[in-house]
DNA sequence: TTGTATGCGTTATCAC
DNA sequence: GTGATAACGCATACAA
C-alpha cells in the first residue's frame, strides 16, 4: 500500500507537508507543491490508513448499531434509515443482531468499544436494568436508545414510538366503528415494549366503561405463527370477539390467516388491526389497518442524534417519542349486526 | 483508556509480557506474573485497541457487506447469514446500501479499503464489465460474490443460486398442472439476474414446443407495484393466459391483489407462482407456491468462503452454484377448463 | 523468564 | 512555507 511516505519521498517534500495538504490544512503551502503533491497521489492511487488516523485522531467515523434481528420486518427500513443518514455525514455502520440474548449484546458492546466506533445505537435486548444500565455508562461512549425508552434512573438519549398512544388510537377507532368486545394479541408480558402497548388497549376499553376481560388476551412473541395460534386460543374461549387488535403487524397477518381458515372473514366476521405498518402489511389481502410507527424517521433521528453527540453538541431533547399515526386500509369494518355465533 | 502501558508499570513488568499473556503467547512465562497480569488487566477493565492492533497485524476483523438495499425482503435473511457466520469466526460486518448505483458502490469500495477491512462480500449492481472488474482486482482485497456470477473475463469467487434452472422448475410444475398459456413477469432486461431468469421461463416452453409469446411477458422492476402493473396490462393484451410466473415474489405478490382486484381468483381462473420464498410468501392468501432460494445458505456460504481466502486457505469451489426448490403451496391449481373470457 | 527497541501510518507540535 | 520529531497503542525481533 502506498503511504505518504511515498508520496513525501517522490515529491520531495517532508510528510509534514503531504499530510497537510491532503487534509486541506493548508496553512500556508506554495500552490506549485501543493498541486505537484495532489498529482502524485493521485497518481499511485494513494488511500490514506483509517486505522493509523484513528489512532491519533480517535474517530473511527465508524457506528455501532445493536438490533435484536434484522430478518424481522420491523429492521430493515430502520437500519437503512441509519446507513443512509450515517453515510451522509461520512459515518459507516457495523450491524449486530443479539437475538435479544443479554449476553450476545454485552460482548457486541464490548467488541464495539475496542473497535473504537465513534458511537452506538442500541435497540436493547432487555429492559434497562440497574445492572445494565451501568454496563451502558461503563462504556463512555455516544449512545442513542432506539425504540426503547430509557429506564428511569438512567436517561440516555433516545427515540421511539409511543406504543401507548399507537394501541389506543387503535382500540378507539374499533370501539368508534362500533366494537365493543375487541380482543387483544399482546407480546410477552415480560417486554417493556410490550407491556406498554397493553396499557394503551387497557386504557382505551376503561376510557369507555368497558371491564378488561383478560379472557381476551393473548400473549404471543410478535411472530405471526402466534398470532395465528393466540386467535385459535381465543376463539375457543370465546368466540364473542369481533374484533382483534394485535401488538405488532406479523401477529395480525397470522391473526387474519387463522381467521380465514375457520372460514370466517375479515372483516366482515371479524375486524383486524395492526401496529408497525411494515412493509407486508400493505401487500396481503385484505391490506391491514394498522397503526404506522415511523421507522425510517426513528432511525433518522437516532442517527442524527448520535452524530451530535460525537460532534460535543447538546441535544435539544435527550427523549424524542414520536406520534403513531392511523392508517386505515382493509380489514376493519363497522360492526352492524352480532358475530355468527 | 486503560493501555498495556498502565497494566505492564501496575504489575511491575514490561509491557512485552502484558502483551504475551494477553495474547495467550506464553512462550514461557511465569504462573505467577501470568496470573498477577490477568488480574490487573481485569481490574482495571482493559480493552485492546484494535486500530492499534490492526496498525500492525494489518487485521481488522471487519468484513465489509455490500448489497442493493437491506429494504429489499430478499437480503435480510442473507445479511443475518452472513453476520452470524462472521460473528462465530470473530469478524464483524459494515453494512453499505448501493440502490444499484455504481457510483454509491464505488466509493463504499474505497471506503471499506481505507478501513482496512480484511474482505469484502459484494452483490453488484451492475454486471462485471471489463472496467468494473479492473475496479475490482485493483482492490487486492479478498472478495466474494454473492447473488451473481462473476462475468467472463473475470472469474472472482462468487456464489449464487442458478436462476435458469429455478424458474425452469417452476414453469416445468406449470405445465404439469396443465397449463400451456403462461405469462412471465420479468425482471428488468438490462439486468443478468433478470435475463437468466428469463431464459429459464423461454427453455422450458420450448422445451415442450410450445413458442413463447413475446404479448405475455412483462418486464418489471421486482417490486410488487410492477407487479401489479404488469398483470394490468397483460390482461388487456390477452386475457387467455392461465398461469403467470414473477421473476420474484414481491412481483407474484402484487399480480395476486391485481388479480383479485379483478375479481379473478386465485388460483381458480390464474394461478400464480413466484421465486425467491422471501417471508411474505407462506403469510399471503392463499399462500404463495414459489421457487425456494436457499438464501441463509448463500450467506453462509459465501462468508464461508471468503474467511478461507482471508486466512490465505485455496478455495475446493471458485464458483457455488446453489439449487433451487420448488415449494408447493396454494396459490398453483390444476387447469381443468379454459378461464372465464 | 523478561525487557529494550523498533515500526505500523498517521497527525500534531514546534522549530527553522 | 516547510521539515524534524514525537506520539497514538500495540506486536515482535532480539537482547539480556
Amino acid at each position: 500500500m502506498i503511504t505518504i511516505k511515498d508520496i513525501a519521498k517522490k515529491a520531495g517534500v517532508s510528510i509534514t507537508t503531504v499530510s497537510q495538504v491532503l487534509n486541506q490544512k493548508e496553512i500556508g503551502i506554495k500552490k506549485e507543491t501543493k498541486e505537484r503533491i495532489l498529482r502524485i497521489a493521485e497518481e499511485l492511487d494513494y488511500k490514506p490508513n483509517y486505522l493509523a488516523r484513528g489512532l491519533i485522531t480517535k474517530k473511527t467515523n465508524t457506528l455501532g448499531l445493536i438490533i435484536p434481528d434484522i430478518t424481522n420486518p420491523f429492521f430493515p427500513q430502520v437500519v437503512r434509515a441509519i446507513e443512509d443518514t450515517g453515510n451522509h455525514r461520512n459515518y459507516n455502520i457495523i450491524l449486530c443482531n443479539t437475538d435479544n440474548n443479554q449476553k450476545k449484546e454485552k460482548l457486541y458492546l464490548e467488541m464495539l468499544q475496542k473497535k473504537y466506533v465513534d458511537g452506538i445505537i442500541l435497540t436493547s435486548s432487555t429492559r434497562t436494568t440497574e445492572e445494565h444500565g451501568l454496563l451502558l455508562e461503563k462504556l463512555k461512549l455516544p449512545l442513542v436508545l432506539l425504540d426503547r425508552a430509557a429506564a428511569s434512573p438512567f436517561d440516555f438519549p433516545s427515540v421511539y414510538t409511543c406504543g401507548y398512544q399507537g394501541v389506543m388510537l387503535g382500540v378507539n377507532y374499533l370501539l368508534k366503528q362500533g366494537h365493543r368486545k375487541i380482543a387483544y394479541l399482546s407480546g410477552p408480558e415480560t417486554s417493556l415494549v410490550g407491556k406498554e402497548r397493553l396499557e394503551g388497549y387497557m386504557a382505551a376499553l376503561q376510557n369507555v366503561g368497558i371491564t378488561v376481560n383478560p379472557q381476551l388476551i393473548y400473549y404471543g412473541d410478535y411472530k405471526a405463527e402466534t398470532g395465528e395460534k393466540g386467535i385459535t386460543e381465543l376463539l375457543e374461549k370465546d368466540r364473542n370477539f369481533t374484533a382483534v387488535m394485535a401488538a405488532n403487524d406479523l401477529m395480525a397477518v397470522g391473526a387474519m390467516r387463522s381467521i380465514k381458515n375457520r372460514q370466517l372473514k375479515v372483516p366482515e366476521d371479524i375486524s383486524v388491526l395492526g401496529f408497525d405498518n411494515i412493509q407486508i402489511s400493505r401487500l396481503i389481502d385484505p391490506a391491514l389497518t394498522t397503526i404506522h410507527q415511523p421507522s425510517y424517521e426513528m432511525g433518522k433521528m437516532a442517527t442524527d442524534m448520535l452524530i451530535r453527540l460525537i460532534e460535543g453538541k447538546k441535544l435539544e431533547k435527550r427523549q424524542v417519542i414520536l406520534k403513531p399515526e392511523l392508517l386505515i386500509r382493509e380489514s376493519v369494518a363497522e360492526r352492524k349486526s352480532q358475530p355468527s355465533p
